[in-house]
RNA sequence: GUGGGUGUAGCUCAGGUGGUUAGAGCGCAGGAUUGUGGCUCCUGAGGUCGUGGGUUCAAAUCCCAUCACUCACCCCA
């Protein structure tokens, strides 16, 4: 076949597919027990949704936008990031009539044309929070507390809280002036110097040499904060510090997209290579006005699902033990025995335990295989004298005993052989 | 988008300086006398040697291109 998934993407199987949802259901858990709900928005949005809300000079609305027109000609971007999406949302369904702060998670794919490497995709899957409403410095905690508890929950430890405040409106543009002058004066690497006019920001972000050479002498964002972002970042830091999650100041810490202010975090790890962000997020206190919407200042995050896997696989955390079958049906006889044996199956099914049997019309012997390999716990045979005298043989295939009972007697004797193993 | 590495059965890999039917281990399928797994033994299926060109009497092997994977840059999740 010469048919291939698409660069960048792949298929996630079996048993892997099983990790994926042990971990997403586990995560949604600590999601609702924070009384977060979810929301589920479209894959595709309209083009210029990302383009007002991220920004027209980020990487990803400049080059890594899966972008087409429809057969409507409009133009239509499959969603790089979760934001912009439930914000728009938020506004035009009119979420900020509801008790506020509003508090969201979603799951899902996110679509980037970038070159693939590990832990980067084309396709890649993320879940996040948004809390929208409100920009108290508690919601600040909250998100980065729970971003925290996650990793915990996990048993994942090998990581830094990095944080930064990007100020505001009122701010944030005195300093940039103040780091235009700056970078004017060194060099930089050639990157850079067409970026210190368009996004200054960024070149503090750089790890070439020459620029990385700049950092310690490179005005922070921190000594030009305003009163109210400086007070705001003041309490940020404070209640982390009640929560007793470290973290570490990090000026240079600027995420890639324009709609954040304030806030910055990130959650990294050095087990990854070069794609070491499993989390990241901030507070977007403009965002909402700058889709049209009413002031609505948010905050929020979002989690690397494929990072993430990757990550518990290092730590041998991926090894999660899946349930193994419990029930294999093993028939020896004619098609009425086949029918009875499916007919306890799926009794067996109803009772709640997982069950199977073989389709391919196999021997006896290799039925008995197949259920091995499968590893499922217990056999059920039913052949032609059984089926006579209304038993069946139930045998335990992790001790290798079997005995016989009674049909009507097999789900009570599979309750009693599981209880006791627990 | 830029640079380095890699590309032989489902998987992990062998296949000096080009030479005939491309191999192994594991896995998969079946068998080793009456209706029973795991161990052992036997048998079998399965390969456009990533793809397309080129050099050559002859290419998995040499050359070019291309695609994919991978690592890094860039950027981020």
């Amino acid at each position: 076949m010469n048919l291939k998934a698409p660069r960048g993407t792949r298929d996630i199987l079996p048993p892997a597919s099983e990790v994926w949802d042990y971990v997403e259901t586990r995560i949604k858990k600590i999601y609702r027990k924070r009384n977060f709900l979810e929301i589920r928005t479209p894959i595709f949005e309209e083009t210029d949704l990302f383009v007002r809300g991220v920004g027209d000079t980020t990487d990803i609305v400049e080059k890594e936008m899966y972008t087409f027109n429809d057969k409507g000609g409009r133009s239509i971007t499959l969603r790089p990031e979760g934001t912009a999406p439930v914000v728009r949302a938020y506004i035009e369904n009119k979420l900020y009539g509801k008790p506020q702060p509003f508090k969201l998670f979603y799951f899902g794919p996110m679509f980037r044309y970038e070159r693939p490497q590990a832990g980067r995709f084309r396709q890649h899957y993320q879940t996040g929070v948004e809390v929208i409403g409100g920009d108290s410095p508690l919601i600040d905690a909250e998100v980065i507390a729970l971003g925290n508890d996650i990793l915990r929950e996990f048993s994942m430890d090998n990581w830094k809280l990095h944080l930064n405040s990007i100020g505001c409106r009122e701010c944030r543009p005195v300093y940039i002036e103040k780091l235009k002058e700056f970078f004017r004066n060194e060099t930089v690497c050639r990157d850079c110097s067409d970026r210190i006019d368009r996004n200054p920001l960024r070149v503090l972000d750089c790890k070439s040499g020459e620029c990385a050479a700049l950092k310690n002498r490179t005005p922070s964002i921190l000594d030009y904060l305003c009163p109210a972002c400086s007070e705001h970042f003041a309490q940020v830091q404070q209640l982390l510090e009640t929560l007793e999650i470290p973290f570490e100041l990090d000026h240079t810490l600027v995420r890639g997209l324009d709609y954040y202010s304030r806030t910055a975090f990130e959650f990294k790890t050095r087990e990854l290579g070069a794609q070491d962000t499993i989390i990241g997020g901030g507070r977007y206190d403009g965002l909402s006005e700058l889709l049209g919407g009413p002031s609505s200042p948010g905050m929020g995050f979002g989690l690397g699902l494929d990072r993430f896997i990757l990550m518990l696989e290092n730590n041998r955390l991926g090894n999660l033990e899946t349930n193994p079958l419990e029930v294999f049906m093993v028939t020896i006889g004619e098609e009425n025995v086949q029918k009875e044996g499916w007919r306890i199956m799926a009794r067996v099914r109803k009772a709640g335990f997982s069950a199977d049997m073989d389709l391919l019309q196999r021997s006896p012997k290799n039925q008995m295989k197949a259920a091995n390999r499968i590893g499922a716990r217990f056999t059920v045979i039913l052949g032609e004298d059984e089926l006579k005298q209304g038993v069946v043989q139930l045998k335990d295939m992790y001790e290798g005993t079997q005995s016989e009972v009674r049909i009507e007697e097999l789900i009570h004797a599979l309750e009693k052989k599981t209880g006791e193993g627990n």
